[in-house]
DNA sequence: CGTCTTTGACCCGCGC
DNA sequence: GCGCGGGTCAAAGACG
């Protein structure tokens, strides 16, 4: 890639390569930013019925259930000497299912890619992206549906420091 | 030249 | 205690 990076699929400019409008469907749009008290669980069930799938199967595979076991309080700060934050702080987290061939879509934001991993019992691999620009702490978790390859799961994670590009 | 991509290996947390 | 899975980082290479 190396595009400018900045182009949002229905306001920006798309200067990608593809010889046609990143024409992509959104048809579940999740939200979740930060349950501290709330009740998490109650989206489960609604995330499994959009996913069509269902949630005691273990949504786990695809990152999203994560929020069925972070329901507590974040904060506390007591980053010691930990090199990285490994902390279970719960970050603002979206959830994104997309229909799309592409599944790197511009958000307005320059992603860099800096992993990929193949799940186990899944052909489907899972990317790994990250804000290029430096303070960003937002990460970008792209899979396929494993039942609908034709449909993209996007999550994001974090708050972005910048509001464009840079 | 700068930037980003790709693959592998490493590390950590948790479970049993 | 050990294993598994998942996640991250690093280096090199490629491309614009």
């Amino acid at each position: 890639m190396s595009e400018g990076g900045g182009n949002f699929p229905s306001s920006e400019s798309h200067n990608m390569d593809f010889g046609e409008p990143p024409a992509f469907e959104l048809s579940e749009f999740l939200e979740f930013n930060g349950w501290s008290g709330d009740d998490p669980a109650s989206f489960a069930p609604i995330i499994a019925a959009e996913m069509g799938d269902p949630f005691d199967q273990g949504y786990g595979g695809l990152g999203v259930g994560d929020f069925g076991s972070t329901s507590g309080h974040n904060e506390g700060s007591s980053n010691d000497g930990g090199r990285p934050e490994k902390k279970k702080d719960v970050k603002e987290r979206f959830a994104f299912k997309t229909r799309s061939e592409i599944e790197i879509l511009d958000d307005g934001f320059k992603w860099r890619k800096y992993g990929k991993k193949m799940v186990k019992n899944c052909p489907n691999p899972r990317n790994y992206y990250r804000c290029s620009v430096e303070g960003c702490p937002v990460k970008k978790r792209v899979e396929r549906d494993q039942e609908d390859p034709s449909y993209v799961i996007t999550t994001y994670e974090g708050i972005h420091n910048h509001q464009g590009p840079y």
